[in-house]
DNA sequence: ATTGCACACGTTATAGCATAACGCAATTGA
DNA sequence: TCAATTGCGTTATGCTATAACGTGTGCAAT
């Protein structure tokens, strides 16, 4: 699926989760859009809800947050499960893919005849500078 | 670590989620106790929180929900990470492990140097029934 | 026995996350 | 022109989770 061009609060959105350090709630995101005439969360749920859906933002369930997709460019929807691991302390996010973790989980939920529609994988704890 | 002896609080919710047919919000735990004395939402998540930490109740962060653990008796904290497919139709949660998915995300996070607490794989979607 | 501590519990209030339902305006395509 | 779709704004509401305070009980150190 190609993106198609962004609404005036769809870009305003992305442009907050991309120029952030780390994953916001829709209620941070929100507090940060004010001074562009944003009200209410339903402004900033339903900019979030196509952006999901154009794969260019990712939610992260654990966390009730979303990121900017690491991967500008390319369609992430295409490259199997995304997983996450997430700093708690800092809030960095690493996104990244396995191929060999995807093709596991498919196999088992083929062998259960369970179709899958998505699939969260996220790794919470400390990144390596927090970790020191 | 061994699970010691539950509260009455504990008990009461522990039964309720191995009855359940799926998961259960703690909302709906707390009208599930109410006849037995429960009146604010704390009773149910303070018994969350400690079954939680003896590992015989998993949460469910992609839903919000708790499960009693498929492997009563186990240690489930002991074999690796936790994986769950929930249908999204019926509730139906089935709980495994694939220690190939372990090895692959724990060799990534090391090469990254990254320290790992809490590790989530859901996969959403239909069991073979609901898709049928 | 008294003191101090840990722990479970009860209650009220509040914080944080998400959606329902209504109406309006602009766009598009028969 | 007319109908359908889409985005947007607003108000209200519902769902999820925790803060803060106080009570009572059991148990160990003094
Ligand atoms: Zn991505
Ligand atoms: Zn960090
Ligand atoms: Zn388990
Ligand atoms: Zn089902």
């Amino acid at each position: 699926m190609t993106t198609p061009q962004l609404t005036k609060n769809q870009s305003l959105v992305f442009d907050v989760l991309e120029k952030a350090e780390g994953p916001l709630s829709a209620y941070t995101i929100l507090d940060k859009l004010r001074d562009h005439g944003f009200r209410a969360p339903l402004q900033v749920y339903r900019a979030l809800e196509k952006l999901l859906e154009y794969g260019v933002v990712h939610r992260l369930e654990s966390i009730n947050s979303f990121v900017a997709c690491a991967h500008p460019g390319e369609n992430c929807h295409s490259h199997g499960i995304v997983a996450f691991a997430i700093c708690e302390s800092c809030g960095l996010v690493m996104e990244f893919h396995d191929h060999e973790v995807d093709h596991r989980l498919m196999a088992w939920v083929r062998g259960q005849k369970f179709k899958p529609e998505k699939t969260t994988i996220e790794i919470r704890g400390l990144c390596e500078t927090c970790a020191a």
